[in-house]
DNA sequence: GACCCGTGGTC
DNA sequence: TGACCAAGGGT
């Protein structure tokens, strides 16, 4: 049996009920369930998904309304750079694909935000192609089980989806079917600080496994700062702007940091960004992108 | 390749 | 309690 048999008869009787995987999910919905995953744990991201897939069935309902209004239901998911690019995803499906999420994988990494994962995720689990899906478990799962090494580098490569690819059945609903399985595998069993290998389909022939090794302790990748940069001042603003119900006057905004060289950078990059717009009337007031009447009917 | 980009949960 | 981590993408 091929590891990809195992880790799929594994799967189908230990795999997670998530909403995005019924079998009748859209591909936009499979699309913004893979976005909202972009570093963010699944248990958080469900009930935002469901939000979101409730207010905006298609592309062409997000596409009419501004940003902001993206921004605000993204609400504390984390990186929301990633609710613009998904507004612009939106418009450019519009415009380009006349409404309909591309099944061209191509097509598909030309979107905004769609890059080697996402654009693989959705061309597979949406559209059932052979594409090897490569994220963070599934490179962490065959390092481990193939090439039997602790811990797989920071970023996915040429050479994963080339291993990937190795290991894919033939049929694309069963690579399919393998891709998902891999990854479930890495999230719930081969996690990256203690797996749990007693449960793993893998245990008998897994490389590391058979070498002995331990984990070794320290990061697995390069320690990432939050306390004091300016990404948690960032968010401090926006969420100052997200819960805004008129423009936000600059000395609102200087409440949220001391620091005021620190403060007005992060607010410049939320401009440079596109997240945040001075007022065209008074650059000493603040929205989130696209925030307009009626939302705010006092400007009218 | 290195670095930037949020947020909250776990141990 | 601070370090570590979570289905990446863009520059």
């Amino acid at each position: 049996m091929t590891l990809a048999d195992s880790a799929i008869r594994w799967y189908e009787e230990n795999a997670r009920d998530l909403p995005w995987r019924q079998p009748d999910t859209s591909a936009w919905a499979v699309l913004v369930s893979e976005v909202m995953l972009q570093q963010t744990p699944v248990v958080r991201v469900e009930p935002a998904w469901r939000a979101w897939m409730n207010r905006w069935p298609t592309p062409a309902d997000l596409a009419v309304d501004p940003p902001s209004e993206a921004i605000r239901m993204w609400g504390r998911l984390g990186y929301p750079r990633r609710a613009m690019r998904l507004h612009a995803c939106a418009v450019a499906i519009v415009e380009r694909h006349g409404g309909r999420v591309p099944d061209d994988l191509d097509q598909l990494l030309a979107l905004p935000g769609v890059g080697t994962y996402t654009g693989r995720a959705v061309a597979t689990f949406a559209y059932g192609q052979r594409h090897p899906v490569v994220d963070t478990n599934v490179r962490r799962v065959v390092c481990r089980a193939v090439e039997g090494k602790p811990d797989a580098g920071p970023n996915t490569t040429t050479a994963d989806l080339v291993a990937m690819e190795a290991l894919l059945p033939e049929e694309p609903a069963v690579a399919a079917k393998a891709s998902i399985a891999f990854m479930e595998l890495g999230a719930i069993v081969c996690v990256a600080r203690a797996p749990r290998c007693v449960d793993c389909p893998f245990e008998q022939v897994c490389a590391f496994r058979q070498s002995g090794e331990a984990i070794p302790a320290g990061p697995s990748r390069k320690p990432q700062r939050y306390a004091g940069t300016d990404r948690q001042v960032r968010g401090l603003l926006l969420e100052v702007l997200r819960n805004a119900t008129a423009p936000v006057p600059r000395q609102r905004l200087d409440t949220v940091w001391v620091d005021d060289v620190q403060r007005a950078r992060a607010l410049a990059g939320l401009v440079e960004d596109g997240l945040v717009e001075p007022l065209d009337s008074d650059a000493d007031r603040f929205v989130l992108a696209g925030d307009h009447p009626p939302r705010f009917p006092t400007l009218l």
